[in-house]
RNA sequence: GCCGCUUUAGCUCAGUUGGUAGAGCACGUCAUUCGUAAUGACGGGGUCAGGUGUUCGAGUCACCUAAGCGGCACCA
């Protein structure tokens, strides 16, 4: 059985090996440099431990520091595999269950022993100290496969009840593997059931190159019928200089939070009285209404007739349409009856009808479709709506202006054929696209959710719209990586599959915000149909669809994009008259009468105050440009123009000045 | 909703083992007219989130409620 295999290396050479040789082997043969930088080997594309004895020929090639992306997931995972043995061996009788690599770290799962809560921030720099240890002791990691059956009686031994509850439901019915954090089988190992691979050992990592971030809750499975879990969060990287250079991109992101801005900026505020509902200031409300009038001049062109509501309708309507039933808990209800104030009873007897704010606007634009008869020739249909709504969300998922219980959808709903549905798909993806180009966004990601657990309509119906929303993504060419493209099974709304565009905030969380689906359902259920060319009732499909999702969560995105410097058309104050000396006050009004005769968004600063004062001032609330006169410019008709992003500044005549600012701050689709 | 943490002046924060509150900025008044990121002096301002309890005494300790923060779950 001494036959040599043949391993093809990166560089093309190929090396003769004794059958069962590892990528260790091959690693030392090359030479003891690389044996030393190696951390995993990669056998026909796929990533194995280093000491995986290889049994055929194969391409062969050696992982290193220098293939950062495998390096990094690699050393994520062994660092949520000594976080795990670090965690169990100071807290005694802590369960351990699963824990991945992240996109900056790891994190690991723990059901915290019975006599001890959850762990808290307090515990985090012990359990640090207690990895580097783990990390220094350089422990072999070592795979080993076990029979199924062996393993689950050794997680219920050691009262594992979670590890053996997984091991058991493993699909499939293979061997498992497991890894012992040296030495194996004996004193001092440490043992997690993992697929692996694994560093060749705990030395590899390196013990200044990771940090415990934070604590939270977790439910096991993701399912919050479930346990809750303890979790701890680490960041993780190759070496120390990339956690500081991570450490320090959070703090810089930090800086372009949109409710840290909102405040700095007075762009609005939220507060306990009406929390999750946003109070908008005034130069908050001009971003809002700059956003609003854009959108209109970008909608009326493209055959949308806007609409206005009810804000509150029946709740038999809701029922109707199936949204009581499923969102009674978070839709705001109210008694449609007028309280007897004298009366000593209960303010709202129990039969009362009632009433609901309307939590979406799609029923009121199908009972608008309704009235008259609809011919073919009126489709499609498309209906717009800037439409107020209100959900009651769950408290622990508001988030300054990102998820809110009063929002403003940018919503619209498209009555259509089904042989119309890809065009009116693709048109829409295109819109889309232009409008998040004009607001900056070039990078956006796009995804299907398809049908979910519960739903209505007919599986024949739900294959029906996810194909077509399928065949319409195709025909805009949008179905593929560089968009992100992937499909999301069981994510889809209860009536219909969902298209996502999503956009990514400071700190790299996504948010959805547009959306188009292809919707069969509620045609049905709200009983909208049209005349067709058979002279006999047809169902529309309706598409729901909004392209900056919320004004509310879009401008929180937009406030990060832009770190509060917005483009000068959406900016709240484009420009800052200041002076130098009062002698210039004069002057000053008649530069700010000009602004404001053009339509700029312009305020004066006549203190008496240095000018360096105003300059930092203006800068800090990031208002677009300031125009600073002193004697000279009074004398001249000039002004010295300051850009506050910039800094340059360039003196100039009034008019040239007004002419540049009134370019500059012509919304994008106007130029 | 779940887990953990937080809540002291408009903002950012200090307040040691319980002995009825402090700074910087902001704000007000006065002086300063000073050419591109902080002029100086003086002054006003707090039921320490709300409630209940322990205590001779609570910003400090316990419990409850609310909101916020970080996650989880949810997101029509």
């Amino acid at each position: 059985m001494s036959e040599l295999i043949h391993l093809t290396l990166p560089d093309g050479s190929v090396r003769e090996m004794p059958r069962g040789t590892t990528g260790a082997d091959v690693a030392a043969a090359i030479g003891p440099g690389l044996l030393k930088a190696a951390l995993a080997a990669r056998v026909d594309g796929e990533i194995v431990d280093l000491s995986r004895p290889i049994e055929q020929d194969a391409r062969l090639a050696l992982v290193t520091a220098k293939d950062e992306a495998d390096a990094l997931e690699l050393a994520r995972h062994d660092f949520a595999h000594v976080l795990a043995e670090a965690v169990q061996r100071l807290f005694p009788g802590t369960q351990i269950t699963f824990g991945p690599s992240t996109d900056d770290g790891f994190y690991y799962d723990f059901a915290p022993a019975p006599d001890r809560g959850p762990f808290t921030d307090d515990d985090l720099p012990a359990i640090e100290a207690e990895m580097r240890r783990i990390i220094a002791a350089d422990k072999p990691l070592v795979r080993q496969v076990w029979t199924r059956e062996a393993l689950i009686s050794r997680w219920q031994q050691q009262g594992e009840t979670f590890k053996a509850e997984w091991a058991a439901e493993l699909p499939g019915n293979e061997d498992l593997t497991v890894y012992w954090s040296g030495p194996a089988d004996a004193e001092g190992g440490w043992l997690d059931m993992c697929r692996g691979p694994h560093l060749p050992s705990t030395g590899k990592l390196d013990p200044s190159a990771f940090k415990l971030t934070r604590v939270s809750g977790a439910y096991w499975r993701g399912d919050q019928k479930n346990a809750m879990l303890s979790r701890i969060y680490g960041t993780g990287w190759l070496t120390k200089k990339q956690l500081d250079a991570h450490m320090t991109r959070l703090e810089e992101a930090a800086k372009r939070d949109h409710r840290k801005l909102g405040a700095e900026m007075d762009l609005f505020h939220l507060q306990a009285e009406a929390h999750g509902s946003v109070f908008w200031h005034p130069r908050g409300f001009v971003i809002y209404r700059a956003l609003e009038a854009y959108m209109r001049r970008r909608l009326d062109p493209a055959g949308y007739l806007e609409v206005k509501t009810p804000q509150i309708m029946d709740a038999r309507q809701w029922e109707q349409s199936g949204h009581w039933g499923k969102y009674r808990e978070n839709m705001f209800v109210i008694p449609d009856e007028v309280p007897n104030v004298d009366d000593d009873g209960p303010v709202v007897s129990n039969d009362a009808d009632w009433m609901a704010l309307k939590p979406m606007n799609c029923p009121a634009h199908v009972l608008i479709f309704r009235q008259g008869i609809k011919s073919y020739r009126d489709l499609p249909l498309r209906l717009a709506e800037m439409g107020c709504c209100h959900r009651n969300e769950p408290h622990g998922a508001l988030h300054g202006l990102m998820r809110v219980r009063q929002f403003t959808q940018d919503d619209g709903h498209i009555f259509c054929r089904e042989d119309q549905i890809v065009a009116e798909v693709a048109a829409f993806c295109d819109l889309l696209d232009v409008v998040y180009k004009d607001l900056g966004f070039s990078d956006y990601a796009i995804k299907l959710a398809l049908r979910p657990e519960k739903r209505f309509g007919t599986d024949a119906m739900w294959d029906w719209s996810e194909q077509s929303m399928r065949d319409a993504v195709a025909a805009t060419g949008r179905n593929t990586p560089e968009w992100g493209w992937e499909e999301l099974p069981g994510e889809g709304a209860f009536y219909a599959p969902k298209l996502e565009f999503h956009l990514t905030d400071a700190i790299g969380r996504t948010w959805q915000v547009g959306t188009i689906q292809t919707d069969t359902v509620l045609p049905e259920r709200l009983d909208a149909s049209y005349v067709a060319e058979d002279g006999a009732r047809h169902r529309p499909v309706m598409l729901h669809r909004a392209i900056l999702g919320s004004y509310e969560r879009f401008i929180g995105i937009l406030i990060e994009h832009y770190a509060g410097r917005f483009p000068l058309w959406l900016a709240p104050v484009q420009a800052v008259v200041a002076t130098i000396v009062s002698d210039a006050d004069s002057f000053a009004g008649n530069v700010l009468a000009a602004l404001q005769k053009a339509g700029i968004r312009t305020e004066s600063d006549l203190r008496n105050e240095k000018i360096n004062l105003k300059v930092r001032e203006h800068s800090l609330t990031k208002a677009g440009y300031m125009l600073v006169v002193g004697r000279r410019e009074a004398e001249e008709g000039t002004v010295a123009l300051r850009n506050l992003a910039g800094g340059e500044q360039r003196v100039m005549p009034l008019a040239e000045a007004v002419a540049l600012l009134k370019a500059e701050a012509t919304p994008p689709d106007l130029r």
